[in-house]
DNA sequence: AAGATACTTAGGAGATCAGCTAATTATCCT
DNA sequence: AGGATAATTAGCTGATCTCCTAAGTATCTT
């Protein structure tokens, strides 16, 4: 279950932009339409869908098109590696901090037995 | 305990780099100075700095010059604002899934009453 | 068939990014 | 003082980002 090196790259700065936060906080709550989705922004509609491109590209979103209508939902499992590079990093900083506190014990237990 | 706008966007960019990734993956460790960090990095000295300038920009490392040598430390709750955002995403798309949820039930009972 | 609707493509402006080299500054060591 | 070390500044390049307008295509709807 290995991600692609670029992939976090990919992941990270998709949810790098406002625009696009608001998009897959909207599609939390169901599918949608791209006319739809773009309705509370004031941007022209290939910005919008520039967006969109990009959700999709990291795979964040999916979308199919039926008839004229394109149709986009979320991918919510797409979210799992972020999550998992967070999680290793604090992994990583709590043993630190752990190794920090077993020392500190120790200090403690020599400190009892030297005086 | 609200954050500005755009510190999203700045963490998420912050984070949409691997080597800003890789520096931080250092860091969870412990401080390290510029140069100790920069050596894994075939990268010229002053394109490795803006990396750390950017990590810095977004909070989620802060610096002290001491001498010549600057130490860069880890600031790990800077994380927070991030796993938050990624918590309410899920939380949202969990509560759709309840409300799913709750809808089957609904027609499974209704079903059971009516036939 | 004609008009409305929903995207889509093409192309371009201006900003930001990630990298480089060359030169500078500040400190430390002898 | 003078050289080595650590970081910094300045300035440049090519790529990518985010937005735009104008025009095109495909699909309903009447």
């Amino acid at each position: 279950m290995n991600l692609s090196p670029g992939q976090l790259d990919i992941l990270f700065q998709a949810l790098g932009d406002p625009t696009r936060r608001a998009i897959l906080d909207r599609l939390a709550r169901g599918p949608a339409t791209v006319t739809e989705l773009s309705a509370p922004f004031e941007m022209a509609l290939p910005s919008f869908l520039a967006h969109v491109r990009r959700l999709e590209a990291s795979g964040l979103v999916e979308t199919a098109k039926d008839g004229r209508v394109r149709t986009v939902t979320l991918v919510p499992g797409a979210f799992t590696p972020v999550r998992s590079w967070l999680d290793e990093q604090r992994a990583i900083w709590e043993g630190r901090l752990d190794r920090l506190d077993a020392y500190v014990q120790t200090l403690m237990q020599d400190n009892d037995d030297g005086t």
